[in-house]
DNA sequence: GCCGTTTTCGGCCCGACTGTTTTCAGTCG
């Protein structure tokens, strides 16, 4: 979407990403190319940590920058721009970078492509495949052209990737059927899905047997399988009804935690393990993990004896995107993660006073159910109309019924007395400082204006942040995975902001908000900003996708102690409560 | 380009598959 200006750190984020993939189909040595897109994984999660240091030395601090990226990171910092970077863009255009999203198509190819035929975009690629000129190339031949063909028409047909709960749900499914037919069966999803990554491109699944072929006669036949890509004797992939694929492996038990480690992934996560396992004289695959010098065999049953093996603890697959896992799993210092039973409580729901479909006690007994021990009503405030936002009056009427119930004290859940406010276009809210003195928790969030620039969308938040009643931000990016990009904001300025007033950065769970994200999670973490878990549930099952907040928290690295939801109520209401007047 | 209680030079992750070769490069996960 065409306003939206990046920050300074995901520029850099760009330019070093440029420079890898320019350097890549220029030709340069593997080495170098990787050096960058190292560096620019680096800077993903710790861009604007990079860009505050001013000297080389403090630069190479950090693992995979050394003495050169150091000073192009330097000179970005004070030019804008990297020389070398230019230079590049003059020998290499930066348009066939595009052309690396073509499956089957790589850069080596990407450049003869471009040299001997000119084709830069996936437009003039396709119209030179289709008129067999690529080849009459040496190197291609029918196959390679007709596979570069059908790379193009799968981009353009799948309208990209599933939403984490969507490709769950699919898994379970699948998974509970295979168990149905093979009643015992070991069976575990893998790859992004099981790393619970917020997108997932396709499922993929692993099963322990000493029977494949039973396995893959009951996967091959099942009843959502419309096409079965291939099938092997320990692999098979099909296409779902839905037009999902799904690629199933079957390994001996004893290679079980093997295989699971190598196709949990991710990709550069395995890389840094198995540098890890080549300096200390071994070797990891998909089979297992083993002495170079004889080959021997040293672990491959579960995942724990695998990492063991290489002297390392199990890193959870959240975190498994080589962000810093691999050392602490070495130093034995991985994280306290947050797990689903440390949450006593969801921080935003909305009930049918405003826009959800269940009333106070249907949704206080969905949070029985859960376990939890308290529940915030956030309904709508007053100015957003759409969403049946509740009238001042409306909104009293609430809060005595609320407190009413509290006092009955026959339900194990305390509910919050709150509302979700929206931001208007100067930083104000929907009620007067009266009645938010009235409320256990105040969230504010921004529901219209997406389009207007990072200044003032930075400044309406921070404005309604200051608001001493003001505890929670909700979805601070706006973001809707796969439909609407994050509104121009400075995360950073509002993360400081959050700090200086103690004010919360909601983690919502809603499946396709996960906002923020697991890279904004943790900036927020370092900057010690404490983080609301919300669901946004709109009616009672709705408060089941704690399960994703859950898992995108832990992408994030969060610790109980990073989270209000781990607070009992009491100690959740003093914070909630502190620093207002009135309180 | 990065990195080093086996190295300041010579390494740098692993295996499968495919198609194009004449022994292997490119791509993928």
């Amino acid at each position: 979407m065409g306003g939206r200006t990046l920050g300074k750190g995901e520029e850099l984020v760009r330019a070093l990403e440029e420079l890898a993939e320019l350097s890549e189909i220029k030709g340069e040595v593997r080495f170098k190319v990787n050096a960058y897109h190292k560096a620019a994984e680096i800077a993903r999660s710790r861009g604007d940590e990079l860009l505050a240091l001013d000297d080389v030395k403090e630069l190479r601090k950090y693992p995979g920058i050394g003495e050169g990226i150091a000073k192009k990171i330097l000179e970005f910092k004070h030019t804008g721009t990297i020389s070398k970077l230019e230079e590049l863009k003059e020998e290499v255009p930066v348009e066939l970078i595009s052309l690396l999203q073509v499956p089957n198509l790589g850069p080596k190819r990407a450049k003869l492509i471009y040299d001997e035929l000119g084709v830069r975009t996936v437009e003039e690629l396709q119209a030179a495949a289709e008129a067999h000129r690529l080849a009459e190339l040496h190197g291609l031949g029918p196959k390679a052209e007709s596979n570069i063909l059908e790379g193009i028409r799968h981009m353009q047909s799948t309208s990209g990737r599933l939403l984490l709960h969507t490709a769950h749900r699919i898994q379970e499914g699948i998974a509970n059927s295979l168990r149905e037919r093979l009643p015992g069966l070991e069976i575990s999803p893998a790859g992004s899905l099981r790393r619970m990554k917020e997108t997932i491109g396709d499922i993929d699944l692993l099963v322990a047997s000493r029977d494949p072929s039973a396995v893959m006669e009951a996967f091959c036949s099942l009843e959502m399988v419309e096409k079965v890509l291939l099938r092997g004797d320990t692999k098979s992939s099909v296409v779902t009804l839905g037009g999902l694929q799904v690629d199933l492996r079957v390994v001996k038990p004893e290679e079980y935690g093997a295989a699971l480690q190598y196709f949990t992934g991710s990709q550069a996560h395995n890389v840094h393990v198995r540098e890890i396992a080549k300096k200390d004289g071994k070797k990891i695959n998909e089979y297992g993990v083993f002495r170079v010098k004889d080959d021997r065999r040293l672990a491959g049953a579960t995942e724990e004896e695998v990492y063991a093996a290489l002297g390392m603890v199990c890193p959870p697959p959240e975190i498994r995107e080589d962000r810093g896992e691999v050392e602490a799993a070495l130093r034995g210092e991985l994280p306290e993660l947050v797990e689903r039973k440390d949450i006593r409580g969801d921080l935003h729901a909305h009930t049918d006073a405003s826009d959800g479909v269940a009333d106070l006690l249907e949704m206080r007994k969905a949070a029985e159910k859960l376990g939890y021990r308290f529940l915030a009503v956030t309904d709508h405030a007053a100015g957003l109309k759409v969403a049946g936002g509740l009238p001042k009056e409306r909104l009293l009427r609430q809060v005595e019924e609320i407190r009413k119930l509290n006092e009955r004290g026959d339900s194990p859940v305390v509910l919050l007395a709150g509302s979700e406010l929206n931001i208007d276009n100067r930083g104000g809210l929907d009620y007067d400082d009266e009645v938010l003195a009235l409320l256990d928790v105040v969230v504010v969030s921004v529901h219209a204006g997406f389009k207007q620039d990072r200044e003032t969308v930075t400044r309406r938040v921070i404005t309604a942040m200051r608001n001493p009643h003001v505890k929670i931000v909700a979805h601070p990016t706006g973001r809707l995975i796969g439909q609407r990009p994050p509104y121009d904001i400075d995360l950073g300025a509002v993360m400081e902001e959050a700090r200086r007033t103690d004010t919360a950065l909601e983690l919502n769970s809603f499946p396709d908000r996960l906002d923020l994200g697991d890279e904004n999670l943790m900036r927020a973490r370092a900057l010690g900003v404490k983080i609301a878990l919300g669901t946004d549930a709109h009616r009672p099952e709705h408060l089941d996708f704690m399960l994703f907040g859950v898992a995108t928290a832990r992408r994030g690295w969060l610790s109980p102690s990073d989270l209000l939801n781990a607070l009992e109520p009491d100690e959740l209401l003093r914070w909630l409560w502190r620093g207002r007047p009135g309180a």
